[in-house]
DNA sequence: GACTCGTGGGA
DNA sequence: TTCCCAAGAGT
């Protein structure tokens, strides 16, 4: 259907490439499964600047596996707090105490691939970068890096496509060397390969890539999928008493942000005294834009659901990022 | 297969 | 400002 790249050729060149290319990563200083996983967990859909100080403070807390299986979830959650997918969070707890009770990490892709929270993509990762095993991940570096490669037209959101893409990673994949093959081609992906501007001419692939031969690398991957956003309006109130906050909290069971810490809003509290506007501004979660304004409010009796919280006891709370912001603190 | 889940940054 | 998106996984 396409022209085939030589595999040969084009590994040796991206290894070539990585070798003097790479970022000095924390993660990368070690292939210890603990810190490689928290890391490549933190990592799905989320940059590496973003991750990096969650990272540390992460393995402050929680040095070892044990200690993670052992954490009070609220504490879990105030350390990932801000960092977004909190179900990323949950899963790694629960991960983290079938680690403990199998009496440490597996060693084969299946073994991983059965943990909470670990998909395709995260048990190869961990498989090749830990264990040396011969799986190809397949992320949205690599992705756009084979896309290109292949000219590939298929729409990238499409299970077909993706199964195409994943049989050639694993084609290109360097047998012997899979843990720095995996993080080379994401590393391409990250650093040169990139979505809107690729950089061809720094991309050791370029006299192997079928898009760029044609003049057409920014044409993919092609992507279809597109959703509509939908504006919610949002009043929070601030009422403060004491040295006190009026908070609730979403139930612990499950659904989106469980656990976290919220400020009573205009339809949940009608009984308040609603005053001056403090703060607006628009955040984003998922599909919905939330146009939040924030004022200070009075209650003369705090309502069932609602808690009292010492405003020196916010810090180690799990609050959500709207919360957070209405209050005037840096996400 | 389609949807949902967060957030911050860059073009 | 708005849009797209970034080392995905679960339902």
């Amino acid at each position: 259907m396409f022209a085939t790249p030589d595999w040969t050729a084009a590994r040796k060149a991206l290894a070539r490439w990585y070798r003097g290319a790479q970022r000095d990563l924390p993660w990368r200083r070690t292939s210890e499964p603990y810190p490689i996983w928290v890391s490549e967990v933190m990592l799905q859909q989320t940059r590496v600047a973003a991750a990096l100080p969650y990272y540390v403070r992460f393995l402050e807390r929680f040095p070892t596996v044990e200690a993670l299986a052992e954490a009070p979830e609220q504490e879990l959650l105030s350390v990932w707090s801000g960092l977004g997918y909190y179900s990323r969070a949950r899963n790694m707890q629960k991960a983290a105490r079938q680690v403990v009770a199998l009496g440490g990490f597996p060693r084969t892709f299946e073994g991983l691939r059965a943990l909470a929270g670990i998909g395709d993509y995260t048990a190869a990762a961990l498989a090749s970068i830990c264990f040396g095993l011969p799986h190809a991940v397949l992320d949205g570096n690599v992705m756009r890096v084979l896309a290109r490669l292949l000219a590939d037209p298929g729409d990238v959101t499409s299970p077909t496509t993706r199964r195409r893409l994943a049989a050639a990673a694993q084609e290109f994949l360097h047998r012997r060397h899979p843990a720095e093959h995996n993080q080379a081609i994401m590393e391409l992906g990250a650093l040169v390969c990139l979505p809107r501007e690729p950089d061809c001419p720094r991309c050791p692939l370029r006299p192997h890539c079928h898009a760029h031969a044609e003049g057409r690398a920014r044409e993919f991957p092609v992507k279809l999928r597109k959703q509509e956003k939908v504006e919610v309006a949002l009043t929070v109130f601030v009422v403060e008493r004491a040295g006190k906050l009026l908070l609730w909290q979403r139930p612990e069971g499950g659904g989106r942000m469980a656990g976290f810490w919220e400020l009573p809003s205009a339809d949940s509290l009608p009984g308040a005294g609603a005053h001056e506007v403090l703060r607006r501004f628009r955040h984003t979660i998922t599909h919905q834009v939330h146009d939040v304004c924030v004022r200070r409010a009075s209650i003369a009796r705090a309502p069932r659901g609602f808690t009292w919280v010492a405003l020196a006891r916010l810090r180690e709370m799990p609050l959500s990022t709207i919360a957070r912001k209405a209050l005037g603190e840096r996400p």
